[in-house]
RNA sequence: GGUGGAAUGGCCGAGAGGCGAGGCACAGGACUGCAAAUCCUGCUACACGGGUUCAAAUCCCGUUUCCACCUCCA
């Protein structure tokens, strides 16, 4: 069994994963800004980081992973001067909005998720650290700097030179010392939020909770620090120069997620609400959203569109089909095997579209499976395209999209009443009536039902009803 | 200006020196009273121009087009 390597960004390189201890993994991923509520390019970090949970767990990895929700920023201020709130409750509101995305998608719950607002104690010892150890300065007007000149090394991440970056315009009027050295703390203003300091009442800066978190929960170093490709810079080398000066190893592997793109673009830019998850998930189950967003490779743009949303909801559909009918036929709910395939495939820096032609492959098989009624290898192979969902959060059979489970009795009740119903179209085909029985068909498929003739007789499902857009 | 990424068939999307990824759509066939589902077959591409090589979608040089980041974006 092959084993599995990462692309790192610090390395710019795919290379085997080791953890600092053995059998364990830490994983801290940036979490939303809760400031507005998700759109699909967010749950897509969401899932891809999901994903590569799922494959650790299954490889044998005790997991820990911590996801921040940053609920204080000039962003949710803003907001909620506009919407007329306390910033508090606009932070709630949307950190709900995304706790049901990420529940509509399957994507498991973090071991924790700290809020930045929740650590602003362990925030001030991290800056009188850096201030101690000479790293940041609090020029005396309540906002604290992290000085970027001092730092033996920066901008690792992204690759940059200091001297190349553009400065930003308002640099004159501020009290750093260097226009690139960048807030840890920021002075309270008239109205904002504020918690006391040794340099006086302020509020966290953008970066300082991630390290502030990052050591709380996964301590001096840890594995795996993930997030979107646009948090490389400035983010995430600001999340390194403040835990590298504090004399702490920090993230050992950087992993990041390409965006979801419309018309080549990314989504931030011209964003109406049409593609908010709340939104797409009127089109679609959040099983299908979630194949469709986790199906691409997570370092490749995915160019959304309507058409291949509607495209993966088929091709997943014929799984699902598959896997429900053997189901039935095997008289048992199929059981979750890796095969060596789908392996690989995962070890390959997560090679999903790989996988996803090995699961193609299995389907096939399993299709011939059930037509010449080979129940060994329909067990085969349904357990196997089973295991390679559970790994992808695309399991039908998962509790969190089972609804079936959830409603057995009137399952049972309209099992039997379609059954009588079939009955009366199985002696108009005796009779060879068929337009009686097409008639049976047609009505039944007008409520919704679909009626498929098999080798083993008459076979309905629920047709999913099309709430259009 | 600096730093990265991308261009693959009607469409979506992998791959990274040699053996046609895969899916969707479409066409033909098998099966079927007809449908549906399923299976089989067909369609076979790598932005452009050079170069290296026995062999290039893949490596090298150049070009074009597009995108992102460069201090509060997943």
């Amino acid at each position: 069994m092959s084993s599995l390597s990462l692309y790192d960004t610090l390395s710019r390189a795919t290379t085997p994963f080791t953890p600092l201890v053995a059998g364990r993994v830490s994983i801290y991923l940036c979490g939303a800004t809760v400031q507005a509520p998700p759109h699909i390019g967010h749950v897509r970090s969401g899932v891809n980081f999901d994903i590569l949970r799922r494959w650790l767990i299954a490889s044998g990895y005790e997991t820990t992973f911590i996801r921040n929700v940053t609920d204080i920023d000039d962003k949710i201020l803003h907001k909620a001067v506009h919407e007329e709130m306390p910033w508090w409750a606009v932070a709630m509101k949307y950190e709900r909005a995304f706790t049901e995305a990420y529940a509509a998608l399957n994507v498991m719950p973090p071991t924790y998720e700290p809020r930045a607002t929740g650590h602003i104690t362990q925030m001030i010892e991290l800056m009188q650290r850096l201030i101690d150890r000479g790293a940041a300065y609090a020029p005396g007007n309540g906002d604290v700097y992290l000085e970027v000149r001092t730092l033996t090394s920066y901008l690792t991440l992204s690759r940059q030179n200091v001297d190349d970056l553009q400065s930003s315009e308002d640099a004159e009027e501020t009290f750093k010392r260097d226009p690139r050295d960048f807030a840890l703390w920021k002075a309270a203003k008239p109205g904002d939020p504020s918690w006391p300091t040794p340099w006086g009442p302020g509020r966290p800066g953008w970066h300082l909770e991630c390290s502030a978190m990052a050591l709380t929960y996964l301590g001096e170093s840890f594995d795996i620090h993930g997030g979107g490709l646009d948090l490389v810079f400035p983010h995430h080398e600001n999340e390194i120069a403040q835990s590298e000066s504090a004399g702490y190893g920090f993230a050992k592997s950087w992993m990041h997620n390409a965006w979801v793109t419309t018309s080549g673009e990314k989504m931030s830019k011209s964003l109406g609400n049409s593609l908010q998850v709340e939104h797409i998930l009127k089109t679609v189950r959040g099983i299908e959203l979630r194949w469709y967003l986790g199906g691409a490779h997570y370092r490749s743009m995915l160019e959304f569109s309507h058409a291949a949303l509607e495209e993966a909801s088929t091709s997943f559909r014929r799984i699902e089909a598959f896997l429900y009918r053997a189901k039935e036929i095997l008289g048992d709910t199929p059981t979750r095997v890796i095969n060596e395939t789908f392996a690989a495939a995962m070890n390959d820096d997560l090679a999903v579209p790989t996988a996803l032609a090995g699961i193609s492959e299995s389907l096939r098989l399993g299709n011939i499976a059930i037509t010449s009624d080979d129940k060994g290898a329909i067990q085969k192979h349904a357990n196997e395209i089973r295991g390679a969902l559970s790994i992808l959060g695309c399991d039908p059979f998962d509790p969190a999209f089972d609804s079936a489970n959830a409603s057995e009795d009137l399952t049972a009740a309209l099992d039997g009443t379609i059954q009588l119903v079939l009955a009366q179209r199985a002696s108009a085909r005796d009779r060879k009536d068929f337009e009686s029985s097409d008639a049976i068909r047609d009505g039944l498929l007008a409520l919704g039902i679909t009626i498929e003739d098999t080798a083993q007789g008459p076979r309905w499902s629920i047709s999913r009803t099309e709430s259009s857009n």
